[in-house]
DNA sequence: CTCCCGATAT
DNA sequence: ATATCAGGAG
C-alpha cells in the first residue's frame, strides 16, 4: 500500500466507526489490566461475563489478594487458560502490592514485568488507559496487518513495527481499535466478510469473498 | 517449539 | 468435529 492508499485505509475505517472503543469491561487501571490478562485464546464476550460478577467484588490487587487464587478461579473457570491466568493474575496482584504501592505502571518496562503481561497487553494499557500510540498486535490485527498488506509480517513484531512506521498522525492513537474491531467484525478468521467491507478496493487478499453468500444477512 | 483450555461459530 | 478466540511462559 502506498501513503495515500494507508490513509484512505484508516479514513474509511474511521468514517465507518468515528469512536472506537474496547469492548472489554473495567472500572479502573488495575481491571483493564486483568480484564486482558484474562483475554488471551479467549472472547471479550466471554471475559466481560466472568469479570462481571469479579469487578463488581475486586476492585484493587489487595482485594484481589484477599480474595486468593482459589477463590478467583472460581470466578475465571468459564474462561480458557483459567489455571495459569489464575496464577499469574495472583502473582501480578502481590507484585503490584509489594512493589508499586497498589498503583499500575505507566510505561512498558515496567508492565512487562507483571506475571501474565506480555508486550501485547503491556501496550493494549499503555493505549487504552494511558492514552499512548501503541500498536497491541494481536490475533486480529496480525490477521487484518497481513490480509490487507497493510502490515505484512511473520511475527506480531514484525507487523507492530511496520505498523509504527506507516500509521499516519491522525490515525495513530485509534489505529489500534479500528484494526482490531475491523477483523473482528468484518475481516473474520474463518469467513471474512469482504462484500460489506469498507476498505476492500484497497485490500490484497487473494481469495476475497465479494459475494454476500446467499441466506445470510 | 509446546503447553495451557472453556465457550462459541462454522 | 474442529477452528478460533484481544497470548504468555517455560
Amino acid at each position: 500500500m502506498t501513503k495515500d492508499q494507508i490513509f484512505e485505509f484508516f479514513r474509511l475505517l474511521a468514517e465507518d466507526n468515528p469512536d472506537p472503543q474496547t469492548e472489554l469491561e473495567y472500572g479502573n487501571a488495575y481491571q483493564l489490566v486483568v480484564a486482558v490478562a484474562l483475554s488471551a485464546q479467549a472472547t471479550d464476550v466471554g471475559v466481560n461475563k466472568a469479570t462481571r460478577a469479579l469487578f463488581a467484588k475486586v476492585k484493587t490487587p489487595q482485594q484481589m489478594l484477599e480474595l486468593g487464587e482459589e477463590g478467583l478461579r472460581e470466578h475465571i473457570k468459564t474462561i480458557g487458560l483459567f489455571n495459569s491466568k489464575a496464577k499469574n493474575v495472583i502473582a501480578l496482584s502481590r507484585l503490584l502490592v509489594d512493589e508499586y504501592g497498589g498503583k499500575v505502571p505507566d510505561s512498558r518496562e515496567e508492565l512487562v514485568k507483571l506475571p501474565g503481561v506480555g508486550r501485547k497487553t503491556a501496550n493494549v494499557v499503555l493505549n487504552c488507559w494511558f492514552g499512548q500510540e501503541t500498536f497491541a498486535v494481536d490475533t486480529h490485527i496480525f490477521r487484518v496487518g497481513n490480509r490487507t498488506g497493510l502490515a505484512k509480517g511473520k511475527t506480531p513484531e514484525q507487523v507492530e513495527a511496520k505498523l509504527e512506521k506507516r500509521v499516519p498522525a491522525p490515525f495513530r492513537l485509534g489505529a489500534h481499535h479500528w484494526l482490531i474491531l475491523h477483523g473482528r467484525y468484518v475481516c473474520k478468521a474463518r469467513t471474512p466478510e469482504c462484500w460489506r467491507c469498507p476498505v476492500v478496493d484497497l485490500c490484497s487478499f487473494k481469495k476475497k469473498v465479494l459475494e454476500k453468500p446467499k441466506g445470510r444477512v
